[in-house]
DNA sequence: TGCCAGGCCGGGT
DNA sequence: ACCCGGCATGGC
């Protein structure tokens, strides 16, 4: 098999011991935003915390994120953990949000697919992978996601060598699938959901994943990331 | 009880 | 252009 038909077998091999997960677990795009930051390198469990929180206080919103104390907001988003500088980030993204697209979401969304994702990733604090869960969540754009279960699984079949970057992976999610959102989006939330159940950092779980049938014989898997 | 979680930045070589 | 320490809470 090619790289790229081995792409496309993965999605079918998770998609259908697996099913639809249905990402992203929010209510509202901007949902999404918030949630980007807070997860990054962080278990979503705490996220969900720090998000009710807001939801609670009110805090939803772009407008009175912007406004508001960011040591406040570190006391708010607390259990996300890396809270101070993640008030700061989010921060970041409404101060950019409030002063060149009037606090509207809707109008940064305007913008064309390349110039939204270099937009987004101009914020301190944003690099590729939160920008483009929001490119892909939020906006709905067909701009696939690349995180550490993706290298993990990707290197250990075999796919990657240990120095590929993260614009390598995306180019080759690209070049194996149609531009569709909506699968994107799927195939992404299943590499998670593979990754946090057998591709755990340094645990050679195999056993059992989906992808098992899939492994070329005789690949390592050892120390990864 | 230590290791891990849906990264990213800034300073040092 | 890399390399690395720092950031922090909660679950297993």
């Amino acid at each position: 098999m090619t790289t790229d038909e081995k792409l496309r077998a993965f999605y079918e091999a998770m998609l259908s011991t697996l099913g639809p997960q249905g990402w992203w677990p929010a209510e509202t795009p901007f949902e999404v935003v918030v949630g980007a930051i807070l997860t990054q390198n962080t278990n979503w469990k705490n996220v969900e915390r720090a998000i009710a929180n807001l939801k609670r206080e009110g805090l939803l919103d772009p407008r009175a994120l912007d406004d508001m104390d960011a040591d406040r907001l570190g006391e708010v988003i607390r259990p996300a953990g890396y809270f101070r500088i993640k008030a700061r980030r989010l921060k970041n993204f409404m101060h950019l949000l409030a002063e060149r697209f009037g606090g509207d979401l809707d109008a940064l969304f305007a913008l064309s697919t390349p110039a939204l994702r270099e937009t987004v990733l101009s914020v301190s604090g944003i690099g590729p992978e939160t920008a483009d869960s929001i490119v892909l969540y939020a906006a709905g754009r067909p701009v696939f996601v690349v995180d550490a279960y993706t290298a993990r699984i990707l290197y250990r079949h075999g796919l990657i060598e240990g120095d590929a970057t993260y614009d390598d992976l995306q180019a080759l999610f690209h070049g194996a699938l149609a531009d569709d959102a909506d699968l994107f989006g799927e195939y992404h939330a299943l590499l998670v959901a593979v990754g946090k159940q057998w591709c755990r950092k340094r645990a050679a779980l195999c056993s059992g994943c989906p992808l098992e049938p899939l492994l070329e014989e005789g690949q390592p898997v050892t120390e990864v990331f």
